[in-house]
RNA sequence: AGCGGGGUGGGGUAGUCAGGAAAUCCCGACGGGCUCAUAACCCGUAGAUCCAUGGUUCGAAUCCAUGCCCCGCUACCA
């Protein structure tokens, strides 16, 4: 049984861009499932509305206007049209597309913070704030960086993001250092206002019993849940944001106006086209979700809550995607993992429906995708060109050459079936957000278009039997037709040409599934087709790849350099060097680490009872056998550490050269003698 | 160390939540066919100890336990 239609209203959104940077390929993994899924809704016969809109407060977009030398206002604007213009490209088509600093967002997140001061869900409490002395202000969030008081990692002011993945609340973080100067911050008692999240512990858990979408966003904040949920501090000292009903000093924390944002977009949609939005947000309704799984906890513990305590509708479906990577490296724009949807992939000439395609049916939405360009190339050669676009076009052109009309005849049972279980299975694929296999689907309709026209031959049977012909050429038409129907969510701009190859008259996006069982017209007139979907050709991948690994590669340098830099700069006392254990040692052992180019296994005798084992990144230089018996300088209090699961408990010193220069003592001396 | 994601024919993937005869699909290899079509398409063949070990079961890729290995985070990334 399928979930849609629903005579209850239906909005689906998704997670907000933060209108700080551009827009990469990660990005869609989002956005471009999701549109997908509302297309496909409207093919089922249900109405949806699709919002969504810029983030645009918080700390971090401060941070980088500051940076920038310009406003929060002049910064979010041009990441806003950016994004805007990227989905509008992109055929993702919100139905209203807003900002959350929007005056209505602003008046809805007061009305809602205000209920919940109302319902008693709000207190004050006086709690440390980290205050830099040097800049003279308060340090929320992200301006300050220090040490999680719970795992001991490098952690940022509002989440110990290298360590355990705690949320951490303002106050929490030990040893704060502002972010702005470098300098040490202080702690100072302030007054902040909490929301009481402890007191939703039951109604969360079975909020997550019942909570649709995908079982990853689900797990993830039940986990949460279970252990510990503290209350919430959802006001900060800063300028830029949603004041804090009564205090011109704070501002709500973003993630408290953001996902208002998905009501005040549904409001500003409603109100400009004559709907109801309250029977969405406080009716019996139905609240889909698309999100970046790094945001399950802010959508399945926080905003839920939120709701409930201000008295709004909850959520029906959270659906986290997976991410993307590049090369098996996560996207990091600063490493140059990154690939732009505008200046590496539009501004190249290819056209966006292929992305789609690609996103969409490349691996289950809840796992990773590797973003690989040949993986693109040989999908959109081999499904797109030459099965579907193939079909079409055989069949198009075929039917056109020889009869110019859709030819009489009935479409055969065993296709109508054929095109009937399609649908059922697409649409029950759909309804489980596995968007891989819907299509996976839908291409094996095309390649059973593909065998039909084969094994019938209608190029023999035009001369020998030609009402024969007729008949599967028609039966190929009514598939071709079932296919524009059923890829359109995924690829609607190229099936909006195919649907008028087709001679079909209507806006295709606006039609159902059902359609494709409409027998065609017989002598309905068919024009001249043309080809949809060209071959991607080699020169082009290569060429693409190129560009990606030079900004790898840049990114490397750059990095290296940063990181090679301050030991130089850096002075040390002799107290320092001490610290360091360097001795002579006799190479006695060397052999090669399987797997590894650069690796060699020592063993070498440093004056103790046992040889030291220790790895060394020089095997492009030397082979073992040169070097055994020669005396080497050894740091030999070095953390023992594995490589390529081969422990090392030193290290060998080298001039860094090409390669590696070994250091040697001038004249032999005792294993074990000390260096200073 | 922590957290997260993984290990399925040569490569890439589905299936794992709800355990069942022959493990999906795309590429690649090999052989054949067709010539309407974008050197496209169709048919067939070979190729998998489903990371390992132990357990539960009539039955395990799937559930449980233990272990091994890979990858990512480490300056604001959905």
């Amino acid at each position: 049984m399928s979930n849609f239609p629903s005579e209850k209203p239906v909005l689906v959104t998704c997670g907000l861009p933060y209108a700080n940077g551009k827009c990469h390929i990660g990005h869609l993994r989002t956005y471009i499932p999701a549109d997908i899924f509302v297309r496909s809704l409207h093919k089922q016969g249900q109405d949806a509305t699709f919002v969504c809109g810029s983030d645009t407060h918080g700390t971090p977009i401060v941070v980088s206007a500051e940076q920038a030398g310009s406003t929060p206002e002049q910064f979010i604007e041009q990441y806003h049209h950016h994004f805007d213009e990227v989905f509008k490209n992109l055929g993702i088509k919100f139905d209203f597309f807003g900002s959350t600093n929007d005056p209505v967002n602003h008046n809805r997140t007061n009305e809602i913070v205000n209920k919940l001061i109302e319902n008693n869900y709000v207190y004050p409490k006086k709690i440390d704030l980290a205050y830099c002395p040097h800049c003279e202000r308060s340090l929320p969030d992200r301006y300050v960086e220090g040490i999680c008081p719970y795992c001991e990692s490098q952690a940022r002011g509002d989440e110990c993001d290298q360590g355990c993945g705690r949320h951490l609340e303002p106050g929490e973080i030990l040893k704060p250092i502002c972010k702005v100067c470098g300098s040490n911050a202080e702690y100072r008692k302030q007054e902040h206002f909490f929301f009481r999240l402890s007191s939703f512990k039951d109604f969360l858990m079975e909020h997550l019993d019942t909570l649709g979408g995908t079982a990853n966003s689900r797990n993830y904040a039940r986990e949460w849940v279970q252990n510990e949920l503290r209350d919430w501090c959802i006001t900060r000292n800063l300028e830029w944001g949603v004041r804090f009903p009564g205090h011109e000093d704070l501002v709500v924390y973003v993630w408290v106006d953001a996902p208002i944002g998905y009501i005040s977009f549904t409001e500003e949609y409603c109100n400009n086209a004559g709907l109801d939005w309250q029977q969405i947000w406080q009716g019996d309704s139905r609240i889909i979700h698309f999100i970046g799984l790094d945001i399950a906890y802010h959508h399945c513990i926080f905003w839920p809550a939120m709701l409930k305590g201000a008295g709004y509708s909850l959520p029906w479906a959270v659906i986290a995607s997976g991410m993307v990577k590049i090369e098996d490296k996560t996207f990091s724009k600063s490493r140059g993992y990154v690939v732009w949807v505008n200046d590496d992939y539009l501004d190249h000439g290819f056209h966006p429906d292929l992305l789609r395609y690609y996103l969409a049916s490349y691996t289950s939405h809840t796992k990773e995708l590797n973003f690989s360009w040949t993986v693109f190339q040989e999908k959109v050669n081999n499904e797109l060109v030459g099965s579907l676009g193939n079909f079409l076009h055989r069949t198009l052109h075929f039917a056109n050459k020889n009869f110019g009309r859709v030819p009489e005849g009935q479409v055969s049972p065993d296709v109508l079936a054929e095109i009937r279980e399609t649908i059922q299975n697409v649409t029950e694929a759909m309804d489980e957000y596995e968007f891989k296999k819907a299509i996976d689907t839908i291409m094996s309709l095309s390649a059973y278009g593909n065998t039909h026209f084969q094994s019938n031959e209608p190029w023999h049977m035009i001369k020998q039997d030609p009402d024969a012909c007729k008949r599967v050429v028609k039966d190929c038409l009514q598939i071709a037709k079932a296919l524009v129907l059923l890829c359109e969510p995924v690829i609607p701009a190229k099936m909006k040409e195919a649907w008028e190859q087709l001679g079909l008259e209507g806006d295709v996006s606006k039609m159902t599934y059902n359609e494709a069982l409409v027998e065609l017209e017989s002598g309905r007139a068919l024009p001249k087709p043309a080809i949809l979907f060209n071959k991607i050709d080699d020169k082009k991948i290569e060429e693409m790849e190129k560009i990606m690994n030079k900004r790898v590669a840049e990114a490397k340098a750059k990095e290296e350099k940063t990181t090679s830099a301050p030991p130089q700069v850096q002075e040390i006392t002799f107290e320092d060097f001490k610290t360091m254990d360097i001795r002579i040692g006799t190479v006695v052992l060397a052999e090669n680490i399987k797997d590894s180019d650069k690796l060699l296994k020592l063993q070498v005798d440093i004056g103790e009872p046992e040889p030291r084992q220790v790895v060394a990144g020089i095997a492009q230089t030397h082979e073992p056998g040169e070097i055994v018996d020669r005396q080497v300088v050894v740091v030999a209090n070095m953390k023992p550490a594995k490589l390529f699961g081969v422990e090392s408990n030193g290290m060998i010193m080298a001039a860094d050269e090409d390669g590696a220069v070994l250091l040697q003592p001038e004249k032999q001396v005792e294993n074990g003698t000390s260096v200073r």
